[in-house]
DNA sequence: TCCTCTAACACTTTTGAATCGC
DNA sequence: AGCGATTCAAAAGTGTTAGAGG
């Protein structure tokens, strides 16, 4: 029995540098408050339902920040990233790959409600993503999230130095993503152990509770179709040999905050140390089932994150930071937090050289998209694990060694396509440059072969204000989360 | 036939208005 | 009149399930 969180640590790695803790050098953290009950649902492969009208996510998204200016203005925001350009179908209780990903929908943010705030209102609590919803209807008007079901995705949260949602395109901006966030999009559950515990920690699933006040043996649901009683009674049935052991149930005592019960019972099925289902519960020899979701349970060895990008995002700069440790050897606080901190620094290099780094076990075939993300992790000394996740670093061509990076922008209702193989780089000297590339060239760092650095960058956004003309042209974040 | 998706359903929590008492 | 606590109904969120459609 392993508990994910005794990740096998990265001795290797070195230190990293000293990290300023000031505001006045930017060192900007990230926390993921449910990080237990996030891992618990990753440890299984996590599943998110999309609906046509709109499906919120559970877990939520629920973060804190620290390390803010606290009478500057930020605004936070979330957008979901592809996590490769695959397409995954369920089979015989383990997902496999079922070919090449659809055309991105639209991209979209979210913007937390609360935007904009000065940054003492963002660390005086945590900030939580609850009512955000998911939908496959790529013809929504509500400015939902749209995601492909099928395919896998992580959010991605922006805190963007800006006094209104309309100048976020000027103001520094920092990004984090937490690699047990991720998600396979459904419009059905398909692993019976995500529905179980869905049902276990979700207070409005209560009802399906086994034991509880409206178990389903209570339930009269036969009185619509006596059928339905049968085979509910046949998936009862077959339903425990499914589920993971030793999963614990929520107390029915109204613990009712989601926030609690992310930080309460979550604990146990952690303990039983499930496996992850891009791992040990699929064939190890069948690498092309799963290994562009392969996680390794708690290992988070892989430092960079490839953040596909078939739409687009706003530039980056990022900067060298240093090697750093595996993430399982992260911050993680005694709450079962998980932190990502991403220190601001004064000059922007550019890394020479990087890796893709498979960080949330997707990142192998891009395809089209080359966009990486680089994940600085810091290991502490125990117990006391840090992330630091930093925003991305993206290859402009095949010569990635030039440390060109940046994100394509995906203007106002643009189609994916009309923006596709359009890249902003930006070069040592910092300026950046938009590139537009009509076959975009796999990364070949995004490839299998290519081994992982372990490189840590630092990562920090930085809108570059000497070239706006260019940069006009490309809204920072969609329009549809205003 | 298989896979994916949709809509209706029963049940739950959340939300907000109305009411009451101090 | 103002405030806080309580009650209640409506709204919204949840997984289940049958059936449609490709």
């Amino acid at each position: 029995m392993q508990h994910i969180t005794d990740s096998k640590p990265n001795l290797s790695m070195p230190q990293p540098p000293p990290v300023a803790d000031s505001y006045q050098q930017g060192c900007i953290k990230m926390t993921l408050e449910n990080a237990d009950l996030w891992k618990a649902f990753h440890s299984i492969g996590t599943e998110m339902i999309i609906t046509k009208h709109g499906r919120r996510m559970f877990p939520h998204c629920n973060v804190s920040l620290s390390g803010l200016q606290p009478y500057a203005n930020y605004v936070v925001m979330v957008d979901m990233v592809p996590a490769d350009s695959l397409r995954y179908k369920w089979n015989k209780e383990q997902w496999e790959v079922a070919g090449k990903a659809e055309p991105q929908p639209p991209c979209r943010t979210y913007r937390h409600p609360d935007s904009p705030a000065i940054g003492n209102h963002w660390m005086k609590r945590s900030l939580s993503f609850l009512k955000m919803k998911l939908t496959n209807n790529t013809l929504d008007q509500r400015g939902q999230i749209i995601l492909h079901s099928m395919h896998r995705y992580y959010p991605r949260f922006h805190v963007i130095q800006a006094d209104s949602p309309y100048t976020v395109r000027w103001g520094p901006f920092q990004t984090f993503s937490f690699p047990e966030t991720s998600f396979t999009a459904v419009t059905a559950y398909q692993n019976p152990k995500i529905t179980k515990l869905k049902i276990d920690h979700n207070p409005f699933a209560k009802g399906f509770r086994e034991g509880g006040t409206h178990s389903h043996s209570k339930r009269c649901r036969s009185n619509r179709s006596p059928n339905r009683a049968a085979k509910r009674a046949t998936l009862d049935r077959n339903a425990p040999c499914k589920s993971p052991p030793g999963l614990q149930r929520m107390p029915s005592t109204s613990q009712s905050t989601e926030e609690r019960k992310s930080h309460g019972s979550t604990e146990e099925s952690l303990k039983e140390g499930h496996l992850s289902p891009w791992g040990a519960e699929r064939d190890p020899s069948d690498s092309l089932h799963t290994e562009p979701l392969e996680l390794h349970g708690p290992d988070y060895s892989c430092e960079e994150q490839m953040v596909p990008a078939s739409m687009a995002y706003q530039p980056y700069r990022s900067v060298e930071y240093d090697r750093l440790p595996s993430p399982s050897n992260g911050t993680e606080d005694g709450d079962g937090r998980r932190s990502y901190e991403s220190p601001v620094l004064d000059v922007a290099t550019v890394p020479h050289g990087h890796d893709q780094a498979n960080r949330f076990g997707l990142a192998r075939d891009t395809g089209h998209h080359q966009q990486h993300c680089s994940v600085i992790q810091n290991q502490m000394s125990a117990p006391c694990q840090e992330y630091r996740l930093t925003p991305v670093s993206v290859p402009m061509s095949s010569k990635a060694g030039s440390g060109i990076l940046g994100y394509s922008i995906y203007g106002h209702g643009c189609q994916p396509e009309q923006n596709a193989g359009q890249w902003a780089e930006v070069e040592a000297g910092g300026q950046y440059i938009v590139h537009t590339l009509a076959h975009p060239t796999p990364h070949p760092l995004a490839t299998a072969e290519h081994g992982t650095q372990q490189l840590g960058y630092q990562q920090r956004g930085y809108h570059h204000h000497g070239n706006t003309a260019d940069w006009s042209q490309y809204p920072l974040f969609s329009y549809s989360c205003w």
